[in-house]
DNA sequence: TTGTAGGCGTTATCAA
DNA sequence: TTGATAACGCCTACAA
């Protein structure tokens, strides 16, 4: 079989060029392209001769020589550690929706968190000529190489998710300290005692954050903060089963997890072990989803606005690529505890309500928003 | 405040281009050029001045001002119904990995299954001169003069999940006539004999193999093809509620239900009718998912291999824009049956394995691989 | 092996 | 209001 290089790549049969319709039309360049981008001073004569010459060829502009001429390429590159990552097809999809109602286009790519990986990325984004980049960062710090080409091109850059302040400040992020903190109440107000944690990497903004908000929940409920029930996982399935392992092996009478995929993890140990939720331990999650609320444990959560994190971000960094001088801003939205059955809770409470919720689609947890 | 348009955009410090490697370098931006394309004959004495301006400058190619000389931008466009429908990160992960394997960036872009919203989006890569298009097709024809640029252009496409051969032959596909038929087939075995379905928008080339599957399994158990048991929905959420009730009342004993959202659907409706699975009725759903593994009722499901699908569909699409001039082919990957609780057959079969499974975070469900 | 010059399809600067 | 003509940054025959 003949290797790929050797075929020839179909060429592109050329189609109509600017030049193409000035010649049709019988006019220069210039007035092609005045009428292409609509400006007021053409002759109504020549713009419709041009507009009747474009229809003919069936002429459409190029937009890589435009953006070679403008130096603007109208494209947003967006690197997330993980689109298959269910937390993140969301926020690319707000992201996606701001970007094209502003004209803009998302070039994505995955970083699995691993530094260099998401440094080729970056170096190819640049080099792509993308006007602005939304990144979530992984842990460790960018090559000081890159970090000043970084500097030199002066491509706007948006944190989302995890804040980096030695790239910029301009991030857009969840409150999870608040989260956290309200996940750990929440599970105190229900009754429990010992309350043990499920955590992500430390080397990441906001697994510090829930961690502070963890213990500083604990610290207020005058709960002890007990070593052995704080596990360190890194969002993935498989930490959140063997943290979970470890975890329950140490009987909390209480959990809670950082994200979602750890909490699946979790779950699966709990049943290896023979343990039920909410019945030998509360659980409080994060992330929520739509299918939580049909399945079994229902699960309370600590819901994150994904897609209003994805659309602002995406328009918080096209401000910046129109020249938006305002200092850099860190936004933060606010996270919504959602009351089901796990953390061992609800049932006592909503019961009377959830009668009066027939005929919804929309699930039945009970909401509460949170500062 | 000021109006967004009323800023002057920063502009980007004007980084280095090839001439000004030239000039450092005392040679001619051929030679430049050649150093950066690694060429072979480039005297090795020159080719270390050009490696030292490079890093001296910090000099980085701009991929636009070479993708409008070569005509070529190593990127392709990717077209989804919607990037927050479960089902679709994976595909797009898959073609991820294939493209940036072989040096190609992925452009997305979300139709919701809206015909407007697709075309805006072809319109615009090609406009963009993306090197390919990863299409999942929405139900509708492409106008014509549509089509004809895209014939013009002569920008090679291939369909993921749905074929649509008008377009191009050139398809990456499910088995879906085959998963629907072993889905149905099960819920037999399962003893069940009232099985209704619960189906995708009959306009999309899945939706018909999926019922046909359904179809033909009934009719090869004898079991009776019942019109009130059929219901079509649109793969989303809201009809698989709405489509659930209407189904249930009809008391059906088994249910197969063509997607993943629209089973979160049904399951809403079960609830608020008080039926439970499996003991009011068996289900077998499509789509899987891990979390699947852990929630009750343990879905029986038909996965599709999802990341596959991606890969294989941007490999094609990349041998395509490679010249590969073999005729259009449509490769159709086999699903893979996963027989949990929910279909109310697993119990009493594999209960004898499931213990020796410990210690696997892979969920434990058996895999009957179908043909 | 190396250099020169023209082309890729737009936009933009001057004149006219 | 229009029209030449020069960027934009890179590739690539064709020459040397």
């Amino acid at each position: 079989m003949a290797s790929l290089k050797q075929l020839k790549p179909k060429k592109a049969l050329k189609s109509a060029s600017i030049y193409d319709v000035a010649r049709e039309s019988e006019v220069s360049v210039f007035t092609v392209s005045a009428v292409i981008n609509n400006k007021k001073h053409v002759g109504k004569n020549l713009r419709e001769r041009v507009e009747a010459a474009i229809r003919k060829l069936n002429y459409r502009p190029n937009l890589i020589a435009r953006s070679l001429a403008k130096q603007r390429t109208h494209t947003i590159g967006m690197i997330v550690p993980d689109i298959a990552n269910p937390f993140f097809p969301m926020v690319v999809r707000g992201a996606e929706d701001a970007a094209q109602k502003h004209g803009y286009n998302l070039l994505l790519c995955n970083s699995d968190d691993i530094l260099a990986k998401e440094e080729v990325a970056v170096e190819l984004l640049l080099s792509k000529r993308v006007d602005g980049i939304l990144l979530t960062k992984a842990a460790e710090d960018f090559r000081p190489s890159l970090m000043q080409m970084i500097k030199e091109v002066n491509t706007p850059f948006v944190l989302v998710m995890r804040t980096y302040p030695k790239l910029t400040k301009d991030a857009v992020i969840t409150d999870d300290y608040q989260g956290a903190y309200d996940a750990v109440s929440h599970l105190a107000r229900a009754g429990r005692r010992r309350i043990g944690l499920i955590g992500g990497p430390l080397k990441v903004s906001t697994a510090i954050a829930r961690w502070e908000g963890f213990r500083d929940a604990l610290k207020a409920e005058h709960l002890p903060y007990n070593k052995e029930l704080i596990i360190e996982g890194d969002y993935r399935i498989e930490s959140g089963f063997r943290g979970g392992h470890a975890l329950l092996s140490h009987r909390p009478d209480g959990i809670y997890v950082a994200n979602h995929l750890m909490t699946i993890g979790l779950l699966k140990a709990a049943e290896e072990m023979g343990l039920q939720c909410p019945e030998d331990f509360g659980l409080v999650s994060f992330d929520d989803y739509p299918w939580l609320g049909v399945f079994r444990p229902r699960l309370t959560t600590v819901e994150l606005p994904k897609h209003q994190l994805g659309t602002e971000a995406a328009e918080l960094l096209i401000r910046r690529i129109a020249g938006d001088p305002s200092s850099a801003v860190v936004k933060k939205l606010q996270p919504e505890l959602r009351i089901r059955e796990s953390c061992g809770f609800a049932r006592s409470m909503s019961q009377g309500q959830s009668r009066k919720r027939k005929n919804r689609a929309a699930d039945d947890s009970a909401v509460v928003q949170v500062k």
